[in-house]
DNA sequence: AATGAATGAGGTTTCATTCAT
DNA sequence: TATGAATGAAACCTCATTCAT
């Protein structure tokens, strides 16, 4: 009657664990609860904890799986014939941003406008403001982007980029939107201006 | 041993929970409970939930009452003799704002990066954004800033506002943060560069 | 703006409150407050207490007075000319306190069928049994109704009065279960049997 | 300090819960909170809401059980040899039935003179009225009780048999009830009438 | 006699986390 | 490694009653 333990190698049990999770804050980035996921993923209460100290962990794993999703979907890019077009990087990487944060439905308020969020911050040397800092410096290498400083101005930008994204899932149009980023980023970094 | 009852005008005794809270929320912006707000208030459980139907009710009164603080602040500017210098307006407010965000200590936390923050949201007419596509547009029709979208470019702006304010909560140079932030204002907003 | 006090008769105020709260109960049998009844009522809830010394003594105030209507409703019949029809009378009484007991709507569970029933039972004189016992012996003096004993047996009857009006305001049919009460009644107490 | 951890099989717990609730109620049946119940069971505040969603789902347990009890104690009559005496059966039950309420002491008030009562009416397939119906019934096919409907009869006189417990409980002497509620059994079902 | 702000005990419920098995 | 019963700290909220005015 009653399903028998299920022992799995502990990196698949790990990954259902993260499987479940993921589906159900997706639906909903509020109210799912530790319960709610192990009965998702098929294992005890306790099993989760064996996996993951806190809820906060498993939050927090989820995260950093997103960002190497987002990494190996939008790869920086390498000079393989000819040098790199930073600027028009630069927008490719906005608009791949705005698309994955809408895709990410619940999980993006779950994880980027939470509690959690504030409770664990994003490494530094995670996360979008730490790649456009590099983007940003090497444009200025190539003498594309003006010499502003790149970790702050990359910082700002990046939470432009959020609130850009946050604008569409609220219901602004999404053409609009990005034009509006990629005329920002634009006049933010060209060099065409007097300092 | 029991305190005598205290009986306030309905006005006062609501400014002193909203006070008391706003005094434990500076402190820590977590784990306030009502219980503790009405301990410092020198009241009752029950006379809480008089005033305010629910914690996240206070919270949103708290709120208010900051904009307003900000608002008094830093007023519109208005045209007295002659017109408006509405870039150096703009660094005011810039500057205006950092301060302020800086003072509100663990209150900035409680209101705008935590659950509540997701739960109500700002009202679109209050706060920074809506002021800021204001500013833009009086500025646009003083040809003293470029035709970009105000409405977006100001939720966008406003956003790189509050991130620069966290990267000085976080430690990072005062003066370099308002520095870059203004190079990003003008930059983003000056009528030198070709769209 | 607001209304002035208004001093009433306490007498008055008495019945206004009295009225307010049967008005309420009478709708809902449950979830009525004070602050409801004064509402209603017009007055202050430190009012309440001036003329309640706590809510179950409003109940019993309503209560008394429903006794008193219903024995002005249905009053003792005297003989004026010629002796008494006692199961007549009998049959009488049984009929108008059904109807009675269907009327008082919500009044009747929050006065009959409640934590305050429990608190505050009936006092033994006043009351349906006390009525039905006196009808019971003058029944059996007039040699009307057998020698059962009429202080039980009318504290028993009465409480199948009682279940027979729950079983109409339950849905059963009203004329079936008139009929069935009148042929229990006629059974309990006619003499037409061996003891 | 703290008492270790009491691990038990799901059944085992819920009914000591249960128990525990009895044995308070027994003692009184106002005033008994969840949190007596834990303690006196030995359990977490938590625990109670493992086994029953709310405070009137245990007090539904508990009748339940109550129902149960009595049921095994005073059980339906078989025909073994010869045919069932049914009046006597009738006083057999009745007799039963008042035991078994005075044995009850508080939880009698608790279960059924209460807001739960009120809220959660017992199902009519259970309890005494049902059960009387059914004997009534049999006793009619039998020839030795009058024509009177069933349903409506047996309802009535089983509101008889509690207001008889009632009396003894109030005081009332136990004999003389048993006999003034055997004589109104008696009389209310025996054919020797004319309709 | 009247007011209505204040009280605080009470009860409900939720869940992350622990731990005995 | 796995289980799932148990824990208990919160948080929420209600409302009869009190009492300063």
């Amino acid at each position: 009657m009653r399903e028998p333990r299920r022992r799995l190698d502990p990196a698949d049990r790990r990954r259902e664990l993260l499987q479940a999770a993921e589906r159900l804050l997706r639906r909903r980035a509020d109210g799912v609860r530790v319960e709610d996921v192990v009965a998702e993923a098929g294992a005890a209460k306790g099993t989760f904890y064996l996996y993951f100290p806190t809820w906060d962990d498993l939050l927090e794993a989820l995260r950093d799986e997103l960002f190497a999703r987002f990494e190996a979907l939008a790869p920086e890019p390498v000079e393989l014939d000819g040098p790199v077009d930073w600027p028009a990087t630069l927008r490719r990487i906005a608009a791949a941003y705005i698309r994955f944060n809408l895709e990410m439905e619940g999980l993006h308020d779950a994880l980027f406008h939470s509690d959690f969020a504030r409770n664990r911050p994003v490494p530094v040397h995670r996360g979008g403001p730490a790649r456009l800092a590099a983007m940003i410096s090497a444009g200025q290498e190539a003498g594309v982007f003006a010499p502003v400083p790149a970790g702050l101005t990359a910082r700002m930008l990046f939470a432009a980029m959020h609130e850009a994204a946050d604008a569409v899932r609220e219901g602004a149009d999404r053409l609009a939107v990005t034009l509006a980023l990629d005329a920002l980023l634009h006049r933010a970094l060209t060099p065409e201006i007097d300092p």
